[in-house]
DNA sequence: TATTTCTTTTTGAACGTTCAAACCCACGGA
DNA sequence: TCCGTGGGTTTGAACGTTCAAAAAGAAATA
């Protein structure tokens, strides 16, 4: 409160100047051994701390990673970006880096805020989640030259990834799901997911079906697209087990669908369809706290891994200096993690 | 990108000095209705936004808001604090100010955070979450003048409330829990809760036990205390229920609890304990995701609400001037919002 | 007309930092 | 002795804003 020690304090102290006091913080290297020492303790003795926005004044650079939070739907799926955020806040930390948050109802309003941001508070960085076919808010920051790295891929974006990203494989985790399906005994697997044109869901969907075919089962007809919520996921599923294909086990996009997949399960289990000797399997995408408390069978996302990756490739990207905008050429970094299956009663 | 308009490129735009041009965004009613006109179109045309850096260095306000993002334990409690930090972001922004997130694993770290925070991007106030007995944080913060609004009562404090504060009147919370029990023809009632000593905890015990006294049962022997999470919940709740009380019903401190209060009453219910007849009541606290997946009867807090609150008493604060760090005698506001009960399957 | 008063606008300085350039000094070579 | 070199340090300026005070106009009063 009473101080609000200056560098010109820590000068004044040290009996040298403000820029000396400045280079043993910026570019140690260039400052006489024991010159540097004398500061370094004039620092600690005043408890000194630098003014980030005297700083950024002067080198544009705010350390700040502006990210949104959005608001859990059916609050299920919503603790995955919730936990995500949380080590993206560590992770910023440690190199550094704070995070600002932001909210947004969709992405013209996202890129609004970008441009509110950008004039007040001018972050270094922007860390975009949920990516889609034909994400305008990628490109308008890519445009702009300002450091993005998304966590999920860029979809539907024809060759070479335009920006740096960090995804977890969807498709791997559905097809570790279908294999361990398959390696209990069941042959007739569905899946779950939502409409064709979500590059998440399709991904998902792929990799059940690539495995199915690769155990010589043919998934048509054992697919079914809904939007997500435990309704929906109810309901898609009684009406795909009541059909014709007798499916024995159930991938899901979703924990949502899970549940509502469980719910039908139950139903159908104890009812007409199912063979009454053996439960209908059920896995679910994402590891949420509901799986957990429900026993779904789950995939569980190393969101922290994601979030100190894209971190990482952040701190790459600014350090590496500002891009042009129009200078493609250089590979742009992604990395791609693996999730787990988490195996609970539900299978 | 290319552009970064300045004040100075608003005035020579507009045909004025830079200071007016500060006036029109700052004092409007100082400057004279054409100017004023004139001005706010060049701010227009120009795209002008003001830089809160430079603003920062010479007001010394950040318009930034701090607060805490914190691990989620067991995946279940974790959301509440989750939805909060989403209403606080959208209120914040709605009074012009932004979210900063930081992270600390106990309150000696967490006001290692202020000193590192206060240094470097001086945020104008603070809003603390899960406030305890004996909380050194707020006291910390008050002392240097700093302003605070916790969301959670300054708990063991004596008299007076210390600083602004929003909360959730748990008590009246679980005494609508226990109510509706009783309405539903429950007498023995059970409490699942933590050890005494947590504010929270004693706060909801508390209205579990005045409402039972009050319907003429003696809550004596009737509750159990444990650490938060779904064995502990189970183990204790069961543990309640095989005793010489014969509850027929549990109000639990947490949806954590609850879960593991239903898993002992479902393998109590068919088991040996209860009547056959009619399963035993569970009632949590928090109405998660997971009270909502499993159909707990819940509490649901009004976090957007208390978010909100948060803010208006913030703005409150920062419009009202500094205060001097001794300087009590002003009251400190403080909200306290009611929960709603949400009735579900468990009851 | 000169003086005062009030409203509106402009000017200079300052916030705390870093960049760029200048400066100082010791040293080695001509 | 003089000059060039280079490591180490200092000086002046600048980032974009707002505060405080000065200045300029306009209107009212003497």
């Amino acid at each position: 409160m009473a101080d609000k020690v200056t560098i010109a304090d820590v000068a004044r102290h040290a009996g040298v100047s403000r820029q000396t006091v400045s280079n043993v913080l910026n570019t140690p290297e260039v400052v006489r051994e024991e010159t540097r020492r004398r500061v370094l303790d004039a620092v600690d003795e005043l408890g000194y701390r630098v003014n980030q926005a005297a700083r950024q004044m002067r080198t544009g650079r705010s350390r700040l990673i502006a990210t949104r939070i959005e608001p859990d739907h059916d609050g299920i799926n919503g603790s995955v970006l919730d936990r995500f955020l949380h080590g993206l806040t560590e992770a910023a930390a440690r190199a550094g880096y704070r995070v600002l948050l932001y909210t947004a109802e969709d992405d013209a309003a996202e890129i609004a805020t970008f441009e509110d941001l950008l004039g007040a508070y001018e972050p270094d960085a922007f860390v975009l989640t949920g990516t889609h076919h034909g994400d305008i808010r990628t490109s308008w920051l890519l445009d702009r030259g300002l450091p993005v790295v998304t966590f999920g891929r860029p979809w539907g974006v024809p060759d070479a990834a335009p920006h740096a990203w960090v995804d977890v494989d969807g498709a791997a985790g559905t097809a570790a799901a279908t294999r361990h399906l398959l390696d209990a005994g069941h042959r007739r697997i569905g899946f779950l997911g939502w409409p064709a044109g979500s590059g998440v869901g399709d991904d998902r969907r792929e990799g059940w079906a690539r495995t199915l075919r690769a155990a010589g089962v043919d998934p048509a007809g054992l697919d079914r697209a809904t939007s997500d919520g435990v309704d929906d996921g109810e309901t898609a599923a009684r009406e795909l087990l009541a059909s014709g294909v007798r499916a024995t086990a159930l991938v899901c996009a979703s924990d949502s669908l899970a549940l509502g997949a469980l719910h039908a399960a139950r139903s159908t289990d104890t009812g007409s369809g199912g063979r009454a000797g053996r439960p209908i399997g059920v896995i679910g995408f994402d590891d949420t706290p509901v799986a957990k408390a429900v026993g779904i069978t789950s995939l569980s996302q190393p969101l922290a891994e994601a979030a100190a990756t894209c971190v990482t490739l952040l701190t790459r990207l600014l350090d590496g200096g500002p891009r042009p905008p129009g200078s493609s050429g250089d590979p742009h970094p992604h990395v791609l993690l693996q999730p787990s299956l988490v195996v609970r009663r539900s299978t």
